[in-house]
DNA sequence: GATGAAAAATCTGTGAC
DNA sequence: GTCACAGATTTTTCATC
């Protein structure tokens, strides 16, 4: 399905998305066009689903990072859907993962300080329907693993 | 710090990071040349951390995806960073987040298939260092929030 | 100090080979 | 896959507010 070229330009990509086609094309030993080419069939073939902005959100004013795992009722069929709809119209969320296991949702919460996030905890999210447990993590860092994978 | 401009900017753009200033400038009301500046300046306040590629593991074989709890031994002065550097060198190791509170941290493994796995996890998760407990939850799906933020 | 218009530099995407 | 090029885009300049 991809060949060895196409696994380096993925990488250097990864590694770089800003960086130009021509760019890429001197760090995987191709052209250009070559590059842009393989780029745009891994962009059909839907491994590559574009890009997304990085944000500092400490640096626009949120201080405070939280990492909520709820548990749902279970005794209620929708209760899944139901939640997933409300969580998602919650600004504030920023990243919403769903589990296999004892824990049904993760939710990525930001607030700009400890005032902010004790309101927006007891009005938008212990109002979210369905819910049966809460645990809060604060957040102190998030890392990236430094090492590629075997592509 | 930031005016009513800038948010605009940067909602348009965390919605589309791909459109050119061209285009952000027309759906922001200014000219591209002003969109360039403003993004520019974000850049070098730091609020702007640049893009990150988006890679469908799935459609690259990475069929499982688990989120692992640790909890670290706490009787070890050095564990958290020990950990985190020997964490960073696996490569299957995509995301790495630290907590205060009872869980210490989270990491976001992929797997190509459940015997890979299993195989990850026996030889190169369990052999971190100063783990004293580790939780592991089945990755089913992954949601961006859909609101933008009040920015 | 910030803006818009327009020029200059650079890059992308396409066609021919 | 490479080469060449037209068209688009980014980035700078400059006069202006």
């Amino acid at each position: 399905m991809l060949d060895d070229l196409d696994r380096r330009i993925l990488r250097q990509y990864q590694a770089d998305p800003e960086a130009g086609t021509a760019e890429l094309a001197e760090r995987c030993g191709a052209t250009s066009a070559t590059v842009w080419r393989r780029l745009e069939r891994m962009r059909e073939g839907g491994i590559l689903k574009g890009v997304e902005a990085v944000i500092d959100w400490q640096a626009l004013g949120y201080a405070v990072e939280v990492s909520l795992r709820v548990t749902l009722d279970k005794t209620v069929a929708r209760a899944y859907d139901d939640f997933l709809i409300a969580a998602r119209m919650v600004p504030e969320v920023l990243e919403i993962q769903t589990f296999l296991g004892r824990v049904d949702v993760r939710l990525s919460v930001i607030a700009r300080d400890l005032a902010h996030y004790q309101v927006l905890y007891r009005d938008r999210i212990l109002t979210l329907p369905h819910i049966a447990d809460i645990e809060t993590l604060m957040h102190i860092a998030r890392v990236k693993s430094e090492e590629a994978l075997p592509l």
